[in-house]
DNA sequence: TCTATGATCCCCT
DNA sequence: GGGGATCATAGAT
């Protein structure tokens, strides 16, 4: 399987990353312990312009890492409890980042289970952001991690994406970004199982 | 220092 | 379909 190269994440248009992104697949081998799966659902962050994004307040200590090159990852806690996947794109500067809200389990399957404690795999396995977190093992110190190596990846496989199962609609949980949170932003394979929230 | 709050999920009814 | 879990971050004191 091929990985996607840095110049994938460099462009500026976040938002055509995060539709491309879609059937793509994301890997983590920590220690060697491989887990895979499809990207079936994503949201673009679209910067400091972007009140749904955390960049929206400028650079802190939290979000700088988003202001390097794109390729990396940016790791942040969510309700004190769910560990959040996001990859950051653009080129150093401009904070853009692409949250994977939910995956199709490929690689790791027992892994997984034993990580969420989970007794099945069922389609609920990696169902949302947090989930997707817990599944592959993600935590806060891997913020800056890049996308690029042999520890975490974006493979490409070839699998086809027909355009028509590509359904776009306004981002989830981001009510106080007001007008923002309307913006079709959020990129999904319409119908599928393993995808969080409206599927249809 | 102190306090409010969230790019969520699970269990309960 | 409603509320509690649980804590780092950011902005206020």
């Amino acid at each position: 399987m091929k990985k996607l190269p840095l110049s994938f994440f460099l462009r500026d248009d976040v938002v055509l990353i995060a539709r491309e992104l879609l059937g793509k697949v994301l890997v983590t081998a920590w220690n060697g312990i491989v887990t895979s799966g499809r990207i079936v659902e994503t949201e673009a962050y679209a910067g400091e312009s972007d009140n749904a994004s955390h960049a929206s307040r400028g650079k802190t200590k939290r979000t700088e890492v988003m202001y390097n090159d794109g390729g990396i990852a940016y790791v942040y806690l969510c309700y004190g409890i769910h560990q959040m996947f996001n990859i950051v794109t653009n080129v150093k500067g401009i904070p853009h980042a692409v949250l994977i809200r939910a995956v199709v389990p490929m690689q790791g399957i027992d892994v997984m289970l034993e990580r969420t404690g989970k007794k099945v795999a069922d389609a609920t396995l990696t169902r949302g952001p947090g989930k997707v977190g817990k599944a592959f093992g993600f935590h806060t110190s891997q913020c800056g991690q890049m996308l690029t190596g042999n520890e975490t990846y974006i493979g490409d496989d070839g699998f086809p994406v027909d355009e028509n199962d590509i359904a776009v609609s306004s981002r989830i949980g981001v009510a106080y970004a007001g007008d923002h949170a309307l913006w079709d932003y959020r990129f999904y394979v319409r119908g599928n199982s393993s995808v969080s929230g409206s599927r249809s």
